[in-house]
DNA sequence: TGTTAATAGTTGAAAATGTAACTAACAAGG
DNA sequence: CCTTGTTAGTTACATTTTCAACTATTAACA
């Protein structure tokens, strides 16, 4: 086998993939880091029940592929804050609603603000064609 | 503001991003694990150090945008492992350069062709176009 | 030369994460 | 009802990561 076959981990999907998601998620740690005080974590659970409204953590994890141990501790904190309520389902009390209280709504949308600029800053970097491929391959791929 | 003005945080890059690397890292994670009982950070450090050959912890800290005490404590391990050696540089005794030893390398070679298969089926999930275009735009992003 | 700054890398303590085992509630079938 | 299984979520403990402070060495320059 020859150099020119061989496979260049340059390359590599997944290699790459942490590449750009750990540079991207760095400046973007910096918004909810330093105005909220807020983990990784806690800050992709908030912007979940920003998004969806009413859930429960069993939904954060499927949808968000975050660990249910990681849910739990990061919407402890959450609620400890005042920025999310829970609320035993009375049909099944297994089952617990989370949602935003107003203060929480209003740190998301905050931050959902500066995500829409940061969004802007990344995509400014690439070609149109690009960021629709890209959006539409990283979807593909998250599934796998 | 209506809420076609609202920015979608599913579309965020970041978050996209997150949740392609994490699927496609948790995969090949199995591999590296299962089969020499390696971290993310060693299987990262290891892979430099076989594609770039005799560099410093300082490269590998900025080419693979890892904190410099996980690629210390990473090196060690796959120094105790003897899969790494470090000479201290004669002309500045600060800087040391590492080596995989025969053994490193033949576990570098073995995770390299399982890196390239993976690749492969990652790769055939998407439209060759759609594979260019994610890698030129992945490489631009982890530059920011 | 001597003082201060910078660089490469390490270490210890605190924080976060992962794993597995756990509780509590419900479901299903005998 | 009573066992057994499943589900949502928590907790305990071990492992990893982070942060700040540290050593050792070299550079810069007054």
């Amino acid at each position: 086998m020859t150099k020119k076959d061989e496979f260049d981990l340059r390359q590599f999907i997944p290699y790459l993939l942490n590449q750009a998601a750990e540079a991207s998620s760095l400046e973007f740690q910096q918004i909810y880091k330093g105005r909220y005080g807020l983990l990784r974590t806690e800050w992709r659970v908030l912007f979940h029940l920003g998004v969806y409204n009413r859930i429960m953590a069993k939904d954060i994890c499927e949808r968000a592929k975050i660990h249910k141990t990681k849910v739990s501790r990061a919407v402890q904190k959450l609620a400890d804050r005042r920025y999310v309520t829970r609320q035993t389902d009375v049909a099944d009390r297994r089952h617990e609603w989370l949602e935003l209280t107003t203060q929480g709504r209003a740190v998301y949308e905050d931050l959902l603000s500066y995500a829409g600029r940061y969004d802007e800053k990344l995509v400014s970097i690439l070609t149109p064609d690009e960021t629709r491929v890209l959006r539409s391959a990283l979807i593909k791929l998250a599934k796998i």
